[in-house]
DNA sequence: ATGGTCGGAAGCCGA
């Protein structure tokens, strides 16, 4: 029996955060971690202190200044195709194999802007067209035996207690029902089981994104769930437990968003 | 109904 430890993380600039990563991974030990928003190329990321604490094997698709997503493991990674989705030239998505074949892929979505109108917001639009092409690849895929996990920043709450208010978010970027069609119809692609949702009922409040805005965001505790980890139908089962890092959203100079954790039983 | 805060790059844009 072999455990195998995920752990995604939006970390919103990897290089002002290095010392905030470094802690992140000695105290929490998972096996790979996934990273969006690294905001940086790949010559210039900080691969020495990774490699320090263990974690050799690298496979980066950076960006200057925006988006960028990046996969650090302890364990061997082989690289595997990279998609570049919608034409723009965005570093979203990056993926690997990891020892025993399992399929690993790391997705960063697009926030999509304020206003909720493809019509009249062309990031929404964009957001819309990144989630079609995610379920239109997926359904092209063979099935449904294979080894797979897809984690990320996906940039929508889809139940009505992933965001503090489902009434009042319902305008919202990340509620709306489009969004939240656009991601089910993604999920269903490829048969995705929400692995957060196997542990936390869905009548219970579950959060992984608490803005900057707030004054005293634990206090206000408005958050949204913006990250998610799924599995594919193969590796149903396989996940012994979920966990959010909450406390690292507490710690100096945070992230937005919080860690969230799968350990896997193969 | 509004504005509140970050990060990177450059004097604003995206989240």
């Amino acid at each position: 029996m072999t455990q195998i430890s995920i752990a995604s993380w939006n970390i919103n600039s990897v290089r002002l955060r290095i010392d905030t990563v470094s802690r992140f991974l000695q105290e929490y030990q998972p096996d790979v971690l996934c990273l969006q928003e690294t905001k940086v190329v790949n010559d210039q990321f900080p691969d020495k202190m990774f490699r320090k604490l263990g974690y050799e094997h690298i496979v980066l698709n950076g960006q200057k200044a925006y988006h960028g997503v990046a996969i650090v493991s302890r364990l061997p990674l082989q690289p595997s195709e990279t998609r570049e989705f919608c034409k723009k030239g965005d570093s979203r998505h990056v993926a690997a194999v990891l020892p025993g074949g399992i399929d690993l892929h790391n997705f960063y979505v697009p926030a999509g802007g304020d206003e909720p109108d493809p019509e009249i917001n062309e990031k929404f639009a964009h957001k819309l067209a990144f989630l079609t092409e995610m379920a239109e690849w997926f359904e092209a895929w063979p099935q449904k035996s294979a080894q797979r996990v897809l984690v990320g920043d996906l940039n929508v709450a889809p139940l009505e207690h992933d965001v503090w208010s489902h009434k009042q978010m319902l305008k919202i970027v990340s509620h709306t029902p489009v969004e939240i069609d656009h991601l089910n119809r993604v999920q269903q692609a490829a048969g995705w089981i929400d692995v957060a949702r196997q542990f936390i009922p869905p009548e219970e409040k579950h959060y992984t994104w608490w803005s900057y805005r707030a004054a005293d965001w634990l206090a206000s505790n408005r958050g949204r769930r913006l990250d998610h980890i799924w599995v594919s139908p193969g590796l149903e089962g396989a996940p012994q437990s979920f966990q959010v890092a909450r406390d690292v959203r507490g710690w100096p100079q945070p992230s937005d968003h919080a860690p969230v954790i799968v350990r896997l039983k193969l």
